[in-house]
DNA sequence: GATCCCCTGAGC
DNA sequence: GCTCAGGGGATC
């Protein structure tokens, strides 16, 4: 269920144990996550020692010092789970939260680390996985090739939006899921960006490019409400809904900063506005927003006229 | 575009 | 029983 945020917020939870240290036992619990694991995954984890760990979009890469890079994706309900060598970060009572989520039935992978810290990765639904790709080649990798522009750094601008964005007649929600225009972008924040920003979920991406390709005012606001939303999602940990948890087992904050996702019914927390906060489904996943303050498209929406034209 | 798929569990 | 869930890919 992570996105990029809460991503985030695993790798810093991570890079304390993981880098500089070296892998002394990779055990799996089962043959595969989401995909198989690669051929001889753990052999090639052991005995060598991490030299960095990074965030693209959704994925975490640790680069080894045999040149190969684990990549590894959370899924819907990947967490790790990081017991150092002191005791601290043990926090079975946390991590171990009741019922089955995060129980140990669904620790699918052990890394004991030669320092005597141990990470775990639990993934109830399995939608996870982790590979090891040559670091040379990890640009061009599949996992890699193709993707989108990373929504925290200096790329993502008005003109980039207006670019990536251009003659696109699909709805403003399923552009900023695509994950080949913009990467790291989910439900929670797409809908809490969208709401920021005054745009309706449906509008055609294309409106928020004139006719010269240039830039709108909303879409130099997109770009920026996108880089402010995740920015501080960020700094309050990301969100916790149901499985996620930081690597010591504790929750994310920002789930008490949202503004439309989840809370269809209440009233809309923007300044001034009168509306209530209702839900779509798009793609067949949900959308909240506040049709007050992020009006409708004007008619003829989905149509390349509405595309093209002249959004405002 | 929509729809169904992977998978398990929660909530109704 | 049914629907829904922070992702992503395949298939019309």
């Amino acid at each position: 269920m992570p996105e990029l945020p809460e991503v985030e917020t695993v790798r810093r939870g991570l890079e304390p144990a993981l880098v500089g240290a070296r892998f002394s036992r990779v055990t799996l619990r089962r043959p595969n996550l989401r995909f198989a694991f690669p051929e001889r995954f753990a052999e090639r984890l052991e005995g060598r020692r991490v030299r960095e760990l990074a965030r693209r979009a959704k994925y975490l890469t640790a680069h080894l010092d045999s040149g190969e890079t684990l990549v590894m994706h959370l899924g819907m309900s990947g967490r790790f789970d990081v017991a150092l060598p002191d005791g601290r970060n043990l926090s079975p009572g946390d991590f171990y939260l009741e019922g089955a989520l995060g129980t140990p039935k669904h620790d699918h992978v052990v890394m004991a680390m030669e320092t005597g810290a141990t990470i775990t990765y639990n993934d109830v639904r399995r939608f996870g996985f982790m590979d090891l790709v040559p670091t040379d080649g990890l640009a061009a990798s599949r996992h890699f090739a193709g993707m989108g522009i990373e929504p925290l750094s200096e790329a993502l601008t008005g003109e980039a939006v207006a670019r990536l964005f251009r003659h696109r007649i699909t709805p403003l929600k399923s552009a900023l899921l695509d994950q080949r225009l913009i990467a790291g972008l989910g439900n929670i924040y797409v809908c809490e960006a969208l709401h920021r920003a005054g745009l309706h979920p449906e509008a055609p991406a294309g409106s928020l490019a004139t006719g010269s390709g240039r830039p709108t005012p909303k879409a130099r606001l997109l770009a920026r409400v996108i880089r402010d939303v995740l920015t501080e999602a960020v700094a309050a940990g990301g969100s916790t809904l149901r499985d996620y948890a930081h690597t010591d087992g504790s929750a994310g904050a920002f789930q008490h900063a949202f503004r439309v996702y989840d809370r269809v019914g209440e009233p809309c927390s923007a300044p001034g506005c009168r509306g209530v906060i209702g839900r779509m489904v798009q793609a067949g996943r949900s959308t909240f927003y506040c049709a007050a303050c992020q009006p409708a498209p004007a008619r003829g929406v989905g149509t390349r006229r509405a595309a093209l034209g002249a959004a405002t």
